[in-house]
DNA sequence: TATGAATGAGGCTTCATTCAT
DNA sequence: TATGAATGAAGCCTCATTCAT
């Protein structure tokens, strides 16, 4: 691994255990194998390093989501990939999983990066809503409101299983979930 | 207002504006309009400080759901009457919804402040679910999949309308936003 | 006891127990078991309380010194006198002779105060030393000198028995080692 | 000199003269020419500098009262050279002499730090005594309170003379002032 | 007269950042 | 390019002292 995803990395397994607040940067370059000053060479403050690391995990996130994603397909096939990925990603990665949430909720990040951060998946997210609409299969509320309430059920949902993997057979599971999700939406 | 009470609100009106890791304890007195040493004689560390800060957030929250609440109405009643509740206080007070989703997505709260501030909502919660599947009008999944469903779906979205008030119609949205989360959960 | 001893004795405990750097007045309060804002009735600063403490301890110190001490008596008899009522008063009171010597060592007592409080034993035990000297029975060397050595022995000697109090049978000990001195300034 | 070095002699320095409870870490690396956060590079915490600083002085003297000592020697001479050395290491260096006095006075050097600090001049102090006694020229009381006593005398005296050099001449009071304690513990 | 809550200066320590090597 | 010792501003917390009650 390159120095940088080195760097990143050692970041977000600090500030995943122990917070933003608590994640010196002495402990970073600890964690990386390098020199404290070495991490200047890649990130000039260490906001920049935490915004890059956001988005670096967004990024992450936005890849695995479009795996296997066929935008020609039917909007509940559609649903249903481009949602199974998100939250399959969230079960496999629950280290990011909580990281994206903790960061994702602090005002440290800042706004610039949010929306940077976000552009890429809405068009896809929108576009299976307004599908759906045009198609009369998906509730007739603006689009924004149908995607985020599937988002937060979804990732509160992960997040949720992370922390206590017993709930639910992992086989069933999945498919229950985006059921609820699905049925919420419908028309 | 007593000086307790000066010291918790100047807390959160920092951290929810920079965030946990930006919000030094003479800022806090700055806003509490009192002296540094005083925060002291109210909470031991700041590490005190902030537990107590959400857990009396979480505190007026629970008191809000419960309002109006009435334990022997029907199961859908109840599911309406809760969750609106829910729904409601985190749009009236934007910034302690904020406060919330920041706090518990970050480790500075420590495992035992987040079960001790979950626990009196839970019996509630778990009982619309249980009572709804024992009348079959609700699916049959684990009472805490389902909750944390709602609970994931409207959080994040009186998150996002407080980000952007104009979504919605007033009026009209909160009863579509609960039917929402009915329809995912009715059998 | 009127409060101004209790204020003075809380500070002796305290003080001998953490050390002058670690005896906030606070402390000091609720040992004495009054209010913070009442020590400063008696005691103008900390300083001062400090200061007077040292005096205290000196002047209680010096009573007991002259106890029973005949002035007219031959030498021999007042120094055994003398230093005896000294040695059984450090050992009978290992907390202030351990405060004492913790004090006596710390610049934080004034010279003033050093003078002051050591006034009133020089003139009782250079006149034994010179007395001896007249009368050929004691070494010719300064009488500080002289003093000096035997306070050393005796203070440090009180001071380790304090310490580990098995080192020697109560009942002799005193005699052997006011002799230890005796034959240290003897002619 | 290095820079450790370099921060326990200005600790040395200030606690010498304005004692333990007014000794600053910023003065300290104001006195030492560096930056306040370099000291913790090299000492854990004040607590720990103050412990070090102690050993560190305990260390010299004893280096000091061991030159040119002939283990085989007669015990007269050993005693002689030892307590010479010792002498007149602490009115070469009346502050090192001073600070010492004042540090093992005071309950902020922890026990554990006394001990390991006395534990290598023992050995040598008790085995004068014990090699006197065996050959009947030292009193028969046990070898911690003969060595007690000549130490307390021989320490305090110096303490004495470095405050008022003017009263003995510096040729012949070593002598004189051993011969003092010989005396005292002789058979 | 006695109290103890309030104050804020100042103490200890951490940590983002720099720079000589 | 990589390092990590050094820096000092800034954070947390303590405590001598005051003052309203």
């Amino acid at each position: 691994m390159d120095k940088r995803q080195c760097i990143l990395e050692a970041t977000a397994e600090l500030i995943a255990e122990h917070g933003l607040q608590a994640c010196p940067m002495s402990a970073v370059a600890r964690q990386a194998g390098c020199g404290a000053g070495t991490i200047y060479r890649y990130f000039e403050t260490k906001d920049d390093l935490v915004q890059e690391l956001y988005l670096e995990l967004v990024r992450r996130l936005t890849s695995h989501c479009l795996e296997a994603y066929d935008a020609a397909a039917c909007v509940k096939l559609r649903f249903f990939q481009f949602w199974g990925n998100f939250y399959r990603y969230m079960r496999a990665n629950p280290r990011d999983c909580a990281l994206l949430e903790q960061m994702s909720a602090c005002p440290a990040i800042h706004e610039g990066t949010m929306e940077q951060a976000s552009a890429e998946l809405h068009d896809v997210v929108y576009g299976i809503i307004t599908d759906g609409q045009q198609q009369h299969v998906v509730k007739m509320l603006p689009e924004k409101v149908l995607s985020t309430f599937v988002y937060g059920a979804l990732s509160t949902l992960s997040k949720k299983y992370n922390a206590e993997p017993a709930l639910l057979g992992e086989e069933l599971e999945l498919d229950q979930l985006l059921t609820l999700c699905w049925d919420g939406i419908k028309a």
